[in-house]
DNA sequence: GGCTGGGTGTATCAATCACATAAACAAAAT
DNA sequence: ATTTTGTTTATGTGATTGATACACCCAGCC
């Protein structure tokens, strides 16, 4: 799943370094980019807990990254820049960064907003060990699922996928989503993988894999499970 | 429950009401305290969305109210101050604040800030945009439609149709404007499309399609849904 | 009145699309 | 060795959409 590691994406390599050494010092394990093509790289290997994200970069403009993070990901953004300007804060706010701090700031200021973003991930994430949706038991532990109180065996990639699911039930999780969580961004587009194996999870855990009860899927939009 | 007023407690006059004018011209309610005892006391009462905090207050630390607050409370805290000191932004942080903005600052600025931070606790709710429009509920993260809480199948196209109308309840969008955002821009020509898919919009939606009480036809222009 | 015509609603049917499933087999992982 | 996964091909089904045709309402007008 997400790794606990920050990503910096930051070109000059001083302040790359500074960045760093800082975060390692506060106990962060750090990733470290200098452009946006690298940074991409690093994103979809990784998965990141958190991303700063200096905009003045040699390979393009740092918003076009925000936007494409946003595309599949809710990891915080937290954007350094070199630049005041109010319209470019609000720009990216806009986009979907999380937090913006223009140069120069103080390390400690970083440190800590760097920790509020970490801890309000940790909050959104604050999942259950054990949830319960009609019949069903899944324990995120133990990667165990029950069935009528029967232990059903699932494959890595099953699992994934209902885990997936059952952290917000009722909600829509897209194609988009499901892919890039399970498979990573270079399969966006291969829905194919995903009719199938949510196929053979239906056929693990619903009676009448037909006429499913827990795996319900929007068409055209993607899957989710039924709301308690 | 969780209200969705904004309360700002800040002492000078000038700029409280220049804060109220501001969230209330984007469309946020507001509250207003003007002394610690004063906010503490609107907090319980109200129970707002978001606190916009100046440190700065007549009868006490300002700090004191952000871990007063956190106590009990999840609500995300803005802080302003007139200080630049890194030193206390730090130590807001660690009190709990979520956001530290220095004077003077930009309304822009602020605004982005309030947005991302109500975005988040919405995002943490599951809830996020949903319109209600008579008996009609309209969620537009997870595309699904509500009418007297019975679920209401719509497909891509209907959905898409009524998500444009939902985003200005009472607006007339016109044939052209549809057209182009649902089909593209070589289309604007093919109206009765429109005509079909309004159509079976309707027979979803209303109970008397022939004297429609939501989606109202303006005759030579386009369609608008009822303003609440 | 009866005719016309633009803008509109709607019924019907066929083409297309999205999805589920199966099967088969190689590659990879355990 | 066995399970799991990636990849392909094929097929059936139901939902969605596009295309066509027709009915309607309300003007204005002879």
């Amino acid at each position: 799943m997400s790794n606990n590691h920050i990503l910096v994406i930051e070109d000059d390599l001083q302040i790359s370094q500074f960045l760093q050494s800082s975060l390692k010092a506060n106990g962060y394990h750090t990733l470290c980019a200098h452009t946006i093509a690298e940074g991409k790289r690093l994103l979809s290997a990784n998965k990141p807990a958190l991303l700063i994200l200096d905009l003045n970069l040699p390979d393009g403009d740092g918003r076009e990254l925000i936007s494409y993070v946003r595309l599949n990901s809710d990891i915080p953004i937290l954007v350094l820049s070199a630049r005041q300007a109010e319209q470019e804060k609000v720009d990216c706010f806009n986009d979907g960064a999380d937090d913006y701090l223009a140069k120069p700031f103080g390390v400690n200021e970083l440190l800590a907003r760097v920790k509020v973003a970490l801890k309000r991930t940790a909050m959104m994430s604050l999942r259950d060990d054990v949830y319960h949706v009609g019949e069903l038991t899944i324990d995120t532990i133990n990667s165990t699922v029950l069935l009528n109180e029967q232990p059903v065996h699932l494959t890595p990639i099953e699992f994934k996928l209902l885990f997936i699911l059952v952290t917000k039930p009722g909600k829509v999780f897209t194609h988009r989503q499901l892919l890039t969580d399970v498979w990573g961004a270079e399969y966006v587009d291969d829905t194919h993988y995903l009719r199938i194996h949510m196929g053979r999870l239906r056929a693990r855990l619903e009676k009448t894999p037909a006429t499913p009860r827990y795996i319900l899927t929007e068409a055209g939009i993607g899957y989710r499970l039924t709301a308690t």
